[in-house]
DNA sequence: AGGCTCTGTGACAGTTGTGTGACAAAACCG
DNA sequence: CGGTTTTGTCACACAACTGTCACAGAGCCT
């Protein structure tokens, strides 16, 4: 079943939501704040999620930016607000769409199948499925690293850079590229992925000041090879 | 540059978006019809398609199933009309969004970026197949050099010194010409171009004092020879 | 052969790029 | 709320790279 999860803080509102989507044959689940959606969307990921721009606490744009920065789920804005402003700040903060209220139950959930098209498919995820190098295995999917069979505990950046690196392997990737890729920021001091490249070397080098797998390309960048 | 198709009847709409987003940066190119935009997007496809609803001939719904058939292209549609019924009926025809007219030019943009992110990457990572001399290979992506197999570490001026001569192998290319191509300068010494020359020959010549690829023509300059 | 220019190369100092430990702020987790 | 983990910033040390110079040969011309 396709998981919806709203975000709304009007109760009103967020229960005829509920109700409509489960009428749709959707499985709704709602949460008042950001703060409530952003811990239920981590530990209950939802297919896509609604989110009000107007809430108490942090507001929707910077809800948005907290759930793009590690979850690609599909994000509507189902805001009462209709300036061409709070559009654009929405679909930049990472949004993929953006509707009026009130709306259209029926317009609403064609906009979801519509974004389901371009979902990332389930059936062909984007990261690799389970990656080996030498004595080196990355599961995205079960989010672990093991050396040599045993399993080495990396935080969530680490692991996303990891991932990146992999998905390319054997090819450079500048700073940039990994600045953009990893942590989504368009520009910013290039020296943050050095110190993670050399915190993920402490863990998955056998000799991390002589690094086999994940080697510094002089005035190029980084990159993970066999 | 970002290609944008749109197919619009409408003279003056069609042209006001034409100018807005060529002035945003974007390529754009005009359709009057529905049939001349198929035509268009089968023979230069575009990067992004805006359709109009009401069209003289086939209408939008049957221009949008048509696109659809044979290109993934990101579908955005523009129309007067606000009902619930044409909104659901886009989408379900195969529109990733639709927008009401008049549309701010800034929203319209921004919707463009959020498809951006979850369109299909239609262009692949470019392959760059390495370049290969003899026993010598060059391979840009991976940032490498390798003789006979075996790789070899070049410093960014070494490496962008030999892909510059090797993108115009066999031919001579002057010490002026090289400080230009490599190091962009417009004048300087030349001499700095002979000690990398060097440099570089003693990593991948098998016998630097007598060059096989890397050859001096005297009075002249260098180039690389199989 | 002699005198000239052109090229190769080792040494060196200045610059830039990278690795890493310390630390504070932020996020997370009961 | 308080302790723990993770993240980002900074500064310093060190290694690699760059560009300049001087000198020694090699090539070319008469």
């Amino acid at each position: 079943m396709t998981a919806v999860l709203v975000i709304e803080d009007d109760d009103r509102i967020r229960l005829a939501l509920l109700l409509a989507l489960e009428e749709e044959g959707y499985d709704a689940l709602g949460a008042a704040t950001a703060e409530e959606g952003l811990r239920a969307q981590r530990h209950h990921p939802a297919d896509y999620v609604l989110v009000d721009l107007m809430l108490p606490g942090l507001d929707g744009f910077e809800c948005i930016r907290q759930l793009r920065r590690d979850d690609d789920v599909p994000i509507v804005v189902v805001s009462a607000r209709d300036g061409t402003d709070d559009i654009v700040a929405a679909l930049e903060a990472g949004a993929d769409d953006y509707v009026v209220k009130p709306v259209a139950i029926r317009e609403l959930t064609a906009r979801l199948r519509a974004l389901r098209r371009r979902a990332r498919p389930a059936s062909a995820p984007e990261p690799v499925p389970a990656v080996a190098f030498g004595e080196l295995e990355i599961s995205p999917e079960a989010g672990e690293v093991r050396r040599a069979g045993q399993q080495v505990t990396v935080t969530r950046t680490e692991f996303r850079l990891l991932c990146e690196l992999a998905e390319h392997a054997g090819r450079v990737l500048s700073r940039q590229q990994l600045l953009q890729r990893v942590w989504g920021y368009d520009s910013g001091d290039e020296r943050l992925v050095d110190v993670h490249v050399g915190r993920l070397r402490q863990k998955i080098e056998p000799d991390p000041a002589n690094p086999r797998h994940l080697v510094t390309l002089r005035g190029l960048g980084y990159k993970l090879q066999r």
